[in-house]
DNA sequence: TCAAATCAGGACCGCAATCGTCCTGTTTCG
DNA sequence: CGAAACAGGACGATTGCGGTCCTGATTTGA
């Protein structure tokens, strides 16, 4: 229950390196080598990120992505609406879809809402900072369900 | 992002329609026939609650189920745990089976779970008495994603 | 001006977990 | 003893997600 997508993961880990060097300019490539994710993923990941406001994006030769928000300044919440979408406990609140066919009538719609509110407050009041704090010379590597073949390149 | 199961769903509208009338007992296929959902989607999700302790269970010809605690009794997170399994943000924190390799030098968990505890705090506050206030005489019967077909029995 | 590097965006496929159903016991009452 | 109702688990379909790749746009440097 509540497991949150494994694209949230790769965010916080990719963020959470970036956040070792803010302002540093880094491929997506490079940061594939230094998270031991695989490339694509990482690109994806950056890319939603990107779209999402968290970091900027450089294109041409010497390109790349760079994070310039203080890591304080991004919340948990930011990170997962930026690739999962707006954090929402039922498919009844948003009502994007035809989820809901009665949803005018729906009574407990407004309190699910309310549940929302406070989910929400509580990944708000977590920062990038918080999940960086105390990792900085762990290997981060974790979420990796069972693709943990190939050993990582290790920084290569 | 989030989204609670459809069980979890379940759950609410058959409690909230037990909470109508507590300590009645009510057999499977009459709930089903209220609540308007299929009928071995309902007994799946009574037995479930049942072997969560939110309601009890009579065998025999005149036996059912019932509602014995009070709805202010019964939290949210009782009942998503009871159908969904433990309320639990990511893989990592459960550490229940391979998820996380290297979950001992992860520094990131211990955070994760500061988050979740705020998150299971969120749900704890919210009772089924909230939710079943307001919805007396409204049709309950949302969360059906495209399975409106037949009308439903309309209590038959 | 041209070529290389790098990001942008989307299409596509495969897997996995979930959803929903059903079948076979077990218990209780008439 | 038979019918009614719950208990528990097995099983198949389907939906969403995770992961990869391809094509285009943009910038830099020779």
């Amino acid at each position: 229950m509540f497991k949150l997508s494994r694209m949230a993961d790769y965010g916080v880990v990719v963020l959470s390196r970036m956040a070792r060097q803010p302002g540093e300019l880094v491929t997506a490539v490079e940061m594939a080598q230094r998270t031991g994710l695989p490339q694509p993923t990482v690109a994806k990941t950056l890319k939603l990120l990107t779209r999402g406001g968290l970091i900027a994006s450089h294109r041409g030769v010497q390109g790349g992505y760079s994070l310039e928000r203080a890591p304080e300044q991004v919340t948990v919440t930011e990170i997962i609406t930026a690739l999962d979408g707006p954090v929402a406990l039922t498919a009844c609140v948003e009502g994007s879809d035809d989820n809901c066919a009665v949803e005018s009538l729906c009574p407990i719609r407004g309190h699910w809402e309310r549940v929302n509110e406070a989910v929400k407050g509580a990944l708000d009041a977590v920062t990038l900072a918080d999940l960086t704090s105390a990792q900085e010379d762990a290997a981060i590597n974790f979420g990796r369900p069972r693709a943990a073949k190939a050993a990582a390149p290790a920084d290569a």
